[in-house]
DNA sequence: CGTACGATAAATATCGATTTTATGTTGCGC
DNA sequence: GCGCAACATAAAATCGATATTTATCGTACG
């Protein structure tokens, strides 16, 4: 028999279940990023997950080449499943390919960076309206959980941390009855994470009172406000999205396009 | 030397030009469906174009499993090319990877289909507003000659039609500068055109006054009027959905999703 | 001395074969 | 007669190797 027997779970652009055995296109999403580097799952989920995070924290920098050789010795796995985790990459911005020259990070700069962020607000405003129209009890109670769960995480190993952050966001969204939307929601929120593992860490941004934030956010939504909690959840992307963006002038992270 | 020299272009989720040859963004999504079935670019690139338009134009059915060994066969190519073809198609939401079991066309249903008209709308709601606030004269005439295109192949071929009627629509949206933007509404509009081939171009969509529809946004656009042309654009789309809508009434189009 | 051409070297893209995994069937036990 | 388990078949996932392409370096020519 098979050590890694039948734990496998969908990814963002990865893999899916099979028709019929999950309705709820939520905890598809939800448990995209939980898995990060586990060591279930076929050799290409494997590859996908773990080139995300090493794109998304940065230990890849962006516009760094990728070359299939080196990453093969790195991941110790052969060079087709690279290939096919590059392209799923690929279609989640965080991978570009050049025609007949292989793959490379997609490179930052300021004007991408915005343009995440418009189309975060534009899109996590109307999931999150969706998703209190629709709110059940059920997904009420997970969301209080996965909050706390961030919470307990706060302070401690920083990725273990994002990872419960981005649980907590997209179990705001989850009730919506949109996979697309949230699927996109995902993804833009990989792409915007990557600019704050970017501008480091150590400006650690819980100097601002983001836990209050994030206790608002989630009390305007168990309270079915969805104006009040869409307005606050716009207003803490545009807070931390206004940090960033000053720490572009100064340091000039940004990469020729 | 090569006879397919350097011919190579852009697809949407596909190759993508080496870094600083291409500053417009938007030529790059534009040629994405022009370039529909030519000979040229890398295997991988000709099994992604043939296979997105199986599946859009519906000769591949929703659902139906797309055995590689089968499709190798199809198209006359190895594994390698196609699976990557798949897995790029996957991002696009035409195609689901399913788990360790190969790859399935996408399924389709009303809930699916009213996703994406409402996405559509809101996006394209805010990609046609950004693109007339930055159009040049440059832009506005690119735009008036592929709307002349389309007037033109107007009852002949109908797939060289929808494709003139892509980069028509794409053309509304190319001066706003926001590649990821405009990807995803590239993505979208094919998702959009597969259920109107569902629906059978036999309901030739033509009946109504679309050639007067198309007529009023280009002048609305042109006349740089944002809150028009993105009133009309939105009903144009709205009226299409809702004819397609009363199809799946009828017909039960519906796939088990 | 600068530029353009050509040869060499590296890396990618593709193919064919092997291994692993799922599925349908048949036989055995209850 | 029904249910469960082992087997056979088929498909997909992965690997290793080859051929094509691109980039680099050196050289010769203007």
């Amino acid at each position: 028999m098979n050590p890694r027997s039948r734990a496998n779970r969908a990814a963002t652009s990865g893999p899916v279940e099979p028709a019929g055995k999950i309705d709820n296109p939520a905890a598809m999403v939800l448990a995209s990023f939980s898995a990060s580097a586990g060591t279930d799952g076929s050799t290409t989920q494997r590859a996908y997950l773990a080139l995300r995070r090493l794109i998304v924290v940065g230990e890849i920098e962006a516009g760094e080449k990728l070359k299939i050789d080196g990453l093969r010795e790195r991941l110790g796995m052969g060079a087709s499943p690279i290939r096919e985790a590059l392209s799923l990459l690929t279609s989640d911005n965080l991978v570009e390919r050049i025609d007949q020259r292989g793959f490379r990070a997609a490179p930052v700069s300021q004007k991408n960076f915005e343009e995440i962020l418009h189309l975060r607000c534009t899109l996590e405003d109307m999931a999150l309206r969706q998703s209190i129209a629709r709110m059940t009890e059920g997904h009420e109670e997970e969301l209080v959980l996965v909050h706390h769960r961030m919470l307990r995480r706060a302070g401690g190993d920083p990725e273990a941390f994002e990872e419960a952050h981005k649980d907590f966001h997209m179990a705001l969204l989850a009730s919506c009855d949109a996979p697309i939307l949230l699927k996109l929601c995902s993804q833009l929120y990989d792409l915007n994470i990557r600019y704050r593992y970017l501008a480091g860490r150590s400006l650690n941004y819980k100097t601002r009172n983001v836990a209050d934030e994030h206790r608002d956010i989630l009390q305007a939504t168990i309270a079915r406000d969805a104006d009040l909690a869409s307005a606050r959840l716009l207003a803490h992307y545009r807070q931390t999205g206004a940090f960033l963006a000053g720490l572009f002038e100064e340091t000039r992270l940004s990469v020729p396009d």
